[in-house]
DNA sequence: TCAAGGCGCTAATACGAATTATCACGGCCG
DNA sequence: CGGCCGTGATAATTCGTATTAGCGCCTTGA
């Protein structure tokens, strides 16, 4: 149309004329005219070849992107990273064609679309330690949403300080009196678990009081049975929907809560579980994890000095009516 | 590493050994090995190309894809795409660099990735007609969910069947013995508003009953005066939230809901409202409407011949408690 | 005896843009 | 008049893969 280069064009599109580039300021003219009348786009695909990089950012959940039975929990960081995204003018590429083998998705397949993003967020309560350490052998761009352990060589993330945040909680219990706490759930296997752990153990070591650990594996019933027997006056619940379950058997024995029993839950329901209680605990930042997780990953990407590329954020404490002094 | 060419590799890791492609088995097998060994995968940019399509599934929303204010009346339609996607081995690409101009998102600007994508599906309200034309004209594949008028050509839709799930909620107003009904909401704009007006029109008109139409641009308190005044008994909402708005005004007139005013929502809410009456009325079947525009989508890839590509969903009908027979 | 085809593989090319080295052309200088 | 420089543009190369037309040798059938 213009009779010039292949060339021009694209340095006319790109508005280049920085160094060593010399578009005469009418040609320039002629080549935005024929852009603009013909609609042209540069093809994306043959751009990112060229060029290295593309402003899209991967999204790899190891469960589905848009839940479900999840009670939505990883939506409101799906939200965060959208406006992140937004801001920064990137789109998203949700990786849902990962297969599940053997029970979970794995990153890494033979048709991984992967590398058409220029870095990646990795979401889910637990992240394959191989996949892990082979995208921080392989030297991938990514972060991942909640802290996690060093696979290999330090992890990017922006998590959430359950450690902390457990530990708060903890004290808010001794401050109101009482003595014998128990911790409910598995405090081991994701990153997020053993902080809340950690949190846990550390306060009432501190404090000088005893841990007592029951795990999920038996029934709600035992479990009540079991901590009664031991007298034990507050329950911190790892997961939400554990919480609810210990409350609805005691009430179903005819304990009141918190009267007779404190139960705290360590952040919001990540399984659907409704109870007419407001658990006292603290709120996990998700929005705002979603927010931060692009920023680590855009300052990764441009390779920003002084980007800190681990964070732990603070959770907000909530009050609820779940915590009462014990009684004598 | 096993001394064989770039196309052998390129055979060997898409398993061709289709007509006049052959490889020895040792030779195939020793570049398998050399494959496993590297952990080579193809890059997928380049990949896209050569072979003119990629799996991946472009998804633009007029609004934000992970809404906050919207009360997640997008979230089903994003769920089912997902759950279609995931089936099909395609990833999604959310167009959100999609910049703002004059008020609402554009699909075409100086740097859009939509044609990253093999095909698209548009979601909102309200799409933007010169955009839509552009589609159509330009070949673009895509879907839309939500039924719309031609623009330029015929646009392939995976709508919801507004008009006759509108007036079986009028005939059953009808039934119930109403015999003044009136509509409340815009009734034209966008395609699935003038659907419902259709459908509410044309039941009317068809037993010979006459129709009102209420806009929504007066308080609720003026819409309310106006409707008792013209001593109608039923009212048909256009959107849940002005039909939760219009029944706390009755109720604060010292009116109830339904012995003295049925108010019948045409659908689920898609701007927050909370209220403790359940509307008669009827459900949008969201999910199944994600499912389906991914299945258009891909049939339209494929060119799978006999594809419909315009089809409207039924509505499930919801018995709710705001619909009883008019006082007289 | 010879054309036709089988065999396993590779060289070459296409895909569409970004980038860089280089070109032709005047004008200016000494 | 030759050399130099600033101009404005382009030819050529690159990115990493998919695809196709052959390569030379050997077997087969007529």
């Amino acid at each position: 149309m213009t009779g010039v280069s292949q060339a021009t064009v694209s340095l006319v599109l790109n508005g280049r004329d920085d160094g060593g580039v010399r578009i005469a300021p009418e040609t320039r003219e002629r080549v935005l005219h024929a852009i603009r009348a013909t609609g042209y786009v540069a093809d994306p695909v043959a751009r990112r070849l060229a060029a290295r990089h593309n402003r899209i950012l991967g999204v790899f959940t190891y469960e589905p992107v848009f839940p479900v039975g999840t009670g939505d929990f990883y939506h409101p960081f799906l939200v965060g990273i959208e406006e992140s995204a937004e801001r920064l003018g990137c789109d998203l590429l949700l990786l849902t064609s990962a297969p599940v083998t053997d029970g979970r998705r794995r990153i890494f397949h033979d048709d991984n679309r992967l590398r058409l993003a220029d870095g990646c967020v990795l979401l889910g309560r637990s992240l394959d330690q191989d996949e892990l350490g082979r995208l921080v052998a392989e030297g991938h761009p990514f972060v991942s949403v909640g802290r996690r352990d060093d696979a290999g060589g330090p992890v990017p993330y922006v998590g959430a300080d359950y450690s902390a945040a457990t530990a708060a909680v903890v004290r808010r219990a001794l401050d109101a009196g009482h003595t014998r706490l128990a911790y409910l759930g598995q405090g081991a296997g994701p990153e997020s678990h053993a902080d809340r752990f950690a949190g846990y153990r550390s306060t009432l070591d501190a404090a000088g009081l005893p841990t007592r650990h029951e795990p999920t594996d038996r029934s709600p019933a035992d479990v009540l049975d079991a901590l009664l027997a031991a007298e034990v006056t507050a329950v911190v619940a790892e997961e939400y929907a554990d919480g609810v379950a210990l409350a609805g058997i005691a009430r179903d024995r005819g304990l009141t809560v918190p009267a007779d029993l404190s139960i705290l839950a360590l952040g919001d329901p990540t399984r659907p579980a409704t109870s007419d209680l407001e658990f006292t605990g603290f709120r996990i930042p998700r929005r705002e994890m979603g927010w931060q997780a692009v920023e680590v990953l855009t300052g990764l990407l441009a390779a920003v000095p002084h980007t800190v590329t681990q964070r732990l954020l603070p959770c907000q404490p909530v009050d609820g009516g779940t915590l009462a002094p014990p009684r004598h």
